[in-house]
DNA sequence: GTCAAATTGTTTCCTAAGAAAACAAACAAT
DNA sequence: ATTGTTTGTTTTCTTAGGAAACAATTTGAC
């Protein structure tokens, strides 16, 4: 059980410090501040290290489903498909069938942005987080995904 | 053990999925919009609500105090605490020895909104977090405490 | 085949939340 | 008594997202 801490211990039951959305916000903070950090300046910014590493992963997909798959809006995406294309790190390419649609492809260039950019940030967040033992990592991933999956 | 998610199961090693920093800020919004809509348009926005518990935790709390534990700056707090004033929640009293200080201590009916919205939030979030286990539940928060304390 | 309805990307405007820098008033220290 | 620090505050900036409207296009009903 490790050495917990010695401060706010008692009167810890129905109090802000074990609320779920509280504790969630708080070390939400604290991740995404490192992630900023990590990357820098001039770095991605963390929603468009998401966006970049989706449409790494299924190449011309549409705004739409990414912006679903993103869990945002379509109007927001569009600030964040600007970005990645004004650093040359993917395309919008017309679509044949469908002259609505833009499919996102990644760039050469995007790809091994990408490929660094994620080594960087799994380092990162594995050295952030190496108070927690991997099972605990797993484990926490695993919570979040089972909030992430609520139907409401 | 029980049922995955049947989709992105494949693939799943070092990707986006898999980044606690991504999972952390989709539970993160699932939740904290759970929270506005518990809340209600007029009601206590999150974080005016987090000061609200910690004032009445711990009463004639300083300004800088609480910011502290809040783990905001000082200048954020200002709104904060104007929203609370401005209904009647919370006063900033003045304190003897020290005339730079506020002390904020909550009002009768402070008391009585803060204790409410607990019970409401309280029982809103447990019934999001249905499909959690009270005792995943209380390991969640465990480990989301855990990166709360990381000292970077 | 035509016309209404839906979809796609986009623009514009709004909100929440926090950070950073500066400031006056008050205090502390030497 | 001067210097430096702390407290609350204002102002300005950044990040992130939502809502509503729109033109261009596609789809569906009939």
């Amino acid at each position: 059980m490790s050495k917990p801490n010695t401060a706010l211990q008692r009167e810890d039951h129905g109090t802000l410090e074990d609320l779920v959305g509280y504790n969630l916000k708080r070390a939400y903070l604290i991740v995404s501040s490192d992630f900023r950090l990590t990357l820098g300046e001039e770095g991605l910014a963390p929603r468009v290290f998401s966006a970049l590493a989706l449409i790494v992963q299924f190449p011309l997909i549409t705004q739409s489903d990414l912006a679903r798959k993103l869990g945002i809006e379509r109007s927001g995406l569009v600030a964040i498909v600007d970005d990645l294309e004004a650093r040359g790190y993917v395309v919008r390419k017309p679509v044949p069938n469908d002259r609505r649609v833009r499919a996102l492809a990644p760039t050469p260039e995007g790809e091994v942005a990408h490929s660094q950019a994620n080594e960087t940030v799994m380092a990162h967040e594995a050295q952030l987080l190496s108070e927690l033992t991997p099972q605990e990592t797993e484990n926490l991933v695993g919570l979040l995904k089972k909030i992430r999956n609520i139907k409401r």
